[in-house]
DNA sequence: CGTTTTTGACCGGCGC
DNA sequence: GCGCCGGTCAAAAACG
């Protein structure tokens, strides 16, 4: 058994290896070509380094060759042109000296971008739980006088409930509130989660009468809690293949064994995308192959399992599946990162990806406390956008879901937590996390650039976005707990970009960029080690980031 | 003819 | 140890 293992190893191994000589063949094409290549991970940063620019580069070339044309051309000119000649060499080594100086000049600000980047996103999660910690402490302090105002008979006008909500915001309590939820049944949490007034999203729609949010708040319990095939989508995948996998992805550049633990850690991280389409694959900008087709239990539909062809040997792959209860929503799965330049059309699925996984790193990364909730971040992060993005831990491998099929009204959003049983009313308390102004003010941000990258899109495409659900390790869904420091202006803001997002066909680039945004902060689409198109390169990850948002696709 | 898709077989992990 | 299940492989078929 194991020598049939080890020659089919060797075998892939080979082809691998043919693989990847191809690939250098390739390579030598493309490289002699547009030596400059590499540079667009940098050039697709913001206007921030004119250094950067492909365009500087490419005119220094088209000098060089300009030049060169006209010493053929000037030869027979006498003395003069000898001069000229002269001069014309010296222009051409001057340029060479000033390109090659370019070009490490670019590699310097890459790595120190790099640097930057992984700097701010640890100072950023630092900063995070360290305000988690103090406003525990106040939540605290204010839960005791609240409990003493009970005890004291002055509950009347403050039920128990703002004391649910004071346990809800105090992420201390998470222990507490998981061990409450756990007395409760899987479906009974099911029912709570999809059930709960506090996902404002949730009650918005209900009033609204939307038929999709209901279903999809509901695929996504089952997808935390029970096999549903969606839950199957998102999680067993490839859990046994991950160090061959890993081989493949590490052998190219051998790196440290750190590293090669971090990729192996990202290998797993998923990005799940729920989104509208009658197509049989959501076009997200990369090249695919399928490789494979499973019926998954549980689902009528098959899973089409692809990989990325846009270069060989790249590792990222994804499984697309219909949602059982609703076949018009598509369900694609991302895992891996990009190991080649990606064209813009595919930088937003791959940016969404990045930073998903850079998400589920976060929270992986060591706290003062150990590894930091992962579920932590989502709540922290993505505080008002429960409902839309879903990061589960129950799953073997972290998935942050995606979800872009249902749409929120915000008019209704902004009155639901009155039209509801209350704005402290919660069901059951898992745990959520109350998160300062600060964090507040990055969800408007995530819309706000959606909104601005969508409306430079006039398509006929309907992309619905929703919002983000969390999923708690233990398999709790806080995505049905409303942030109560929603207000108004967070409403209006979501409300403009989900109109915009509505009619934006491009929706995952402008939501890979809104993400982007809050979640990398420094880090952007092209903050990678391998360009601008790797999605999950910083792999330290093994948390699920799913998103999920209702997108249309015509 | 090269590339992609299909599809049955195989493998490894996991639960019982 | 056995069976189930998800994921992958690889030969054959289909496609352009």
């Amino acid at each position: 058994m194991n020598i049939h293992r080890q020659s089919a190893e060797h075998d892939r191994d080979q082809r691998h290896d043919d693989d990847d000589q191809n690939q250098d063949k390739k390579k030598v094409v493309e490289e002699a070509s547009s030596r400059d290549h590499h540079q667009s991970a940098i050039t697709a940063l913001p206007d921030s380094a004119p250094l950067l620019d492909n365009n500087n580069v490419n005119t220094g070339l088209h000098l060089l060759t300009t030049n060169t044309g006209s010493d053929q051309s000037t030869v027979d000119d006498g003395a003069s042109s000898d001069a000229e000649d002269k001069r014309n060499k010296n222009e051409l080594v001057l340029l060479q000296a000033e390109l090659q100086r370019m070009n490490t000049e670019n590699q310097k600000l890459k790595s120190m971008l790099n640097q930057m980047s992984n700097s701010y996103n640890s100072l950023q999660l630092h900063l995070v739980n360290v305000m988690q910690h103090q406003q525990q402490q106040n939540l605290r302090k204010g839960e005791n006088s609240q409990h003493e105002a009970i005890m004291q008979g002055k509950a009347e006008e403050k039920p128990m409930v703002p004391r649910q909500f004071l346990d809800l915001v105090s992420g201390a309590n998470t222990e507490t509130d998981e061990r409450t939820s756990q007395t409760l049944s899987d479906d009974e949490r099911t029912v709570d989660r999809s059930g709960s007034p506090l996902n404002s999203m949730e009650v918005a729609s209900r009033a609204n009468n939307n038929k999709e949010l209901n279903l999809a708040n509901y695929d996504n319990g089952k997808r935390i809690r029970e096999e549903s095939p969606e839950g199957s989508d998102a999680q067993g995948w490839g859990h046994n293949k991950v160090p061959k996998l890993m081989n493949n992805v590490v052998k190219p550049t051998s790196p440290p064994v750190d590293q090669a633990a971090a990729e192996a850690t990202m290998r797993k991280a998923r990005v799940s995308v729920r989104a509208r389409s009658e197509a049989p694959m959501i076009s997200d900008g990369c090249q695919w192959r399928k490789y494979g087709q499973k019926m998954a239990k549980g689902n009528p539909c098959p899973r089409a399992y692809y990989r990325c062809t846009m270069a060989v040997g790249c590792p990222v792959r994804k499984q697309v599946q219909r949602c059982a209860e609703d076949r018009s929503i598509l369900i694609t799965t991302y895992e891996g990162n990009h190991n080649h330049p990606l064209p813009p059309a595919a930088m937003a699925m791959a940016s969404t990806t990045s930073a998903a996984a850079s998400m589920l790193l976060s929270g992986s990364m060591p706290s003062g406390d150990g590894l930091m909730n992962p579920n932590f971040l989502a709540r922290t992060i993505l505080p008002c956008s429960s409902s839309m993005a879903t990061i589960s831990a129950s799953a073997p491998f972290p998935t942050v879901t995606l979800d872009l099929t249902h749409s929120p009204n915000p008019l209704q959003m902004r009155q639901s937590v009155p039209q509801t049983n209350g704005p402290f009313q919660v069901p059951f308390q898992p745990q959520t996390s109350q998160v300062g102004p600060n964090f507040l003010g990055s969800i408007p941000q995530i819309f706000g650039q959606a909104l601005l990258n969508s409306t430079t899109n006039n398509n006929n495409n309907q992309s619905k976005f929703s919002g983000l659900q969390t999923t708690t390790p233990q398999g709790l869904d806080a995505s049905h707990l409303q942030h109560p420091n929603q207000n108004p202006a967070f409403a209006d803001t979501l409300s403009a970009a989900t109109a915009a997002i509505a009619n934006d066909p491009n929706f995952t680039a402008a939501l890979a960029a809104a993400i982007s945004s809050i979640i990398g902060g420094a880090r952007g689409p092209a903050d990678n080690n391998n360009g601008p198109s790797d999605a999950t390169t910083n792999g330290n990850n093994a948390n699920n980031v799913t998103t999920s948002s209702s997108m249309q696709q015509q």
